[in-house]
DNA sequence: GTGAAAGCGCTAACAG
DNA sequence: CTGTTAGCGCTTTCAC
């Protein structure tokens, strides 16, 4: 089963598109159509009414005709055809997710916890992928609607976007906003993001920081715009004057924060504490402080927003602001499923807290007498 | 739209089900059932027939009717009903996805890939995690045929269990195979692992070393199965003599490498190289490199297996051993809408290279004359 | 308890 | 070019 290498376009494959239309149907199944609920019947030698019954266990069956059904079922290999179910019951079982990116590891662990509860009620997930493109996010939200989902979770990077905020209003299901904030009047499982960075910049004020650095995107999502806002808010709160070039917001995509950390801790008066949006971001982070030979904490504190596991293994352990996806897949699966069996409600939005997990990268600020 | 934290299981919610049942269908959406193509045609005065055609863009349609029908879809919101048309043609317009966990960021890259060529295509997708068990994997197998994919991608990782076997073979619809071996006739993308092992044993041997290690995981996989055996392939091909000890096989699952590691590198004659599996286990090994004191390339050369963000960003970047995942997704997707297209000919198995990126966590041997 | 039949929304074959 | 109609496979009254 050798087959060379090949890493050609996949022209010779386009090709055999066109055969398609003038034969038959593919050779390679064909297992004429499955068994119908007809056939089942049929063989059972009852009617179809009878035979839904057993196959959707309702009680008025005789247990001598379930017993014909069911070996019928088994002998013809019969499995009820799921559009026929979902037109004749208006309901898909299936339910949308639109993220920006699952290759995002913090997308991925809520959609992998999304996934184990939807799973266990009965319901399979379709995703998609916005890549933040507003074009996409009314693009996907749109075939959500034609497909008739029977719920969506979604996270749409374009909060602000007047077509977003349409496409998502225009929802006939159930849904839930993950961390985003839109002016719908829907469920949404949002993260304590201010209160949570407030913590943080408290607890480097309070190891003698005075100047601290925020690395974030520029992404116009809810989570950046809350860090940012605690990160200014806690400033105040504790009277330290807040130098707005130390906050960093990386253009989305691309990830130079290696550069701009460099020249964040370049400067003459350089912070000695850095928060950093967690992976990437961290990772350059980690990167641009070792180059110009500081040490963590010694010489910078470190911070990472978000969890991620690196963080935790990283030398020294690098202390982190996590938040609970576990919890938020959690939470976001429960309101939607309770939308789905027919509350009607008022929308609720529930706030889940963020933890600070303290390793061992924050120390006292160098100079400082505290700590 | 403040809420208080609710960090509580969902009690208070699910309550909620039991009242559906006595009330109305949910006044949330009191849409009444949207538009059928029957309005459509009644309100444009043709029949469905006509309405159908300009819908599905057939020829034979007066620019008049069509118009007509036009302004109908528009006026009445119009969007086809997806079931429906499962139902009568056969094919959902979707595509099942199994993989392991969308949480490695290997598998959410691939995942991603995917997306975005079947997506262009027409197709959505339904993502399941196996999370490497046996019997989800079945299921979800089962759920995938049940519900009429239109075809699926997938990566099991019990390859090698009878019944997942069973199922994968009994597939009614075009399937391919990501990186897994499994005796039946179907499509497959896969990883030229071996060759790619045995460069990087053979670029390590070149510098000197002579005892190597390597951590992967004991998944039954075929990349796991295919660079163990690269592995001891060019160690008897270059004559080097082998330690089987030196190959660390972690269980999978949890991430002790560091113990592992450490121990490895505290032997008296501990590798001077190390080759790990990308992301957490690299991370891991790098660890316990660092907390032993060992530079990297002086005393221990490391090369990852995969290469996440990290590895390149890393002091010292780290070399890696690289799979093309992208152009998996191209290939995979490629070989998947060709069968989904009617393509009927043999079962193609498409093996792409994978590249040897040299950085510079590989040096020469310690004590060695080479370099 | 069971069967007959209507119809979910759509496409395609057929007659005009 | 357009209208009518027969199902696709299933669930669910409604009689019996």
């Amino acid at each position: 089963m050798r087959a060379a290498a090949c890493t050609a376009r996949a022209a010779p494959l386009e090709s055999a598109g066109l055969l398609r239309r003038m034969q038959s149907p593919s050779p390679r199944r064909p297992k004429a159509r499955p068994a119908s609920i007809r056939d089942v019947a049929e063989l059972a030698g009852v009617s179809v009414g009878s035979a839904s019954r057993v196959i959707n266990k309702v009680h008025n069956v005789t247990p001598e005709t379930r017993d014909k059904v069911e070996q019928a079922i088994t002998a013809l290999n019969y499995r009820p055809n799921h559009a026929a179910q979902s037109l004749r019951l208006r309901s898909s079982r299936t339910v949308g997710c639109l993220l920006s990116d699952v290759t995002n590891s913090l997308y991925a662990k809520l959609f992998r916890a999304l996934e184990e509860r939807l799973r266990d009620a009965g319901y399979m997930m379709l995703l998609a992928n916005s890549l933040n493109q507003v074009e996409r996010e009314l693009e996907i939200l749109s075939t959500f609607q034609a497909r008739g989902m029977d719920g969506v979770l979604i996270a749409p990077a374009n909060e602000g976007d007047p077509q977003v905020l349409a496409a998502v209003a225009a929802l006939e299901m159930p849904t839930v906003l993950l961390d985003r904030e839109l002016d719908a009047p829907i469920d949404r499982v949002l993260f304590d993001h201010i209160p949570g960075m407030q913590r943080v910049v408290s607890h480097l004020a309070g190891l003698g920081h005075r100047r601290i650095g925020l690395v974030v995107s520029d992404s116009p999502t809810r989570p950046m715009r809350h860090r940012i806002r605690g990160f200014r808010l806690q400033h105040e709160a504790i009277g330290l004057p807040l130098d707005e070039s130390r906050i960093i917001r990386l253009p989305t995509g691309t990830s130079p924060a290696f550069d701009a950390v460099s020249a964040l801790l370049a400067r003459p008066r350089r912070p000695t504490a850095l928060i950093a949006l967690g992976t990437n971001v961290l990772n350059d982070t980690l990167g641009a402080i070792s180059v110009r030979g500081l040490r963590i904490p010694q010489d910078v504190s470190v911070v990472s927003l978000g969890d991620p596991y690196f963080a935790a293994h990283h030398m020294p352990p690098i202390s982190a602001l996590r938040v609970a996806l576990q919890q938020a897949g959690d939470t976001g699966s429960q309101l939607l499923l309770a939308r789905m069996a027919g509350d009607d409600t008022a929308p609720r939005s529930i706030t889940l807290p963020c933890e600070f997990i303290d390793r061992q990268s924050c120390g006292p600020a160098p100079g400082s007498s505290r700590g």
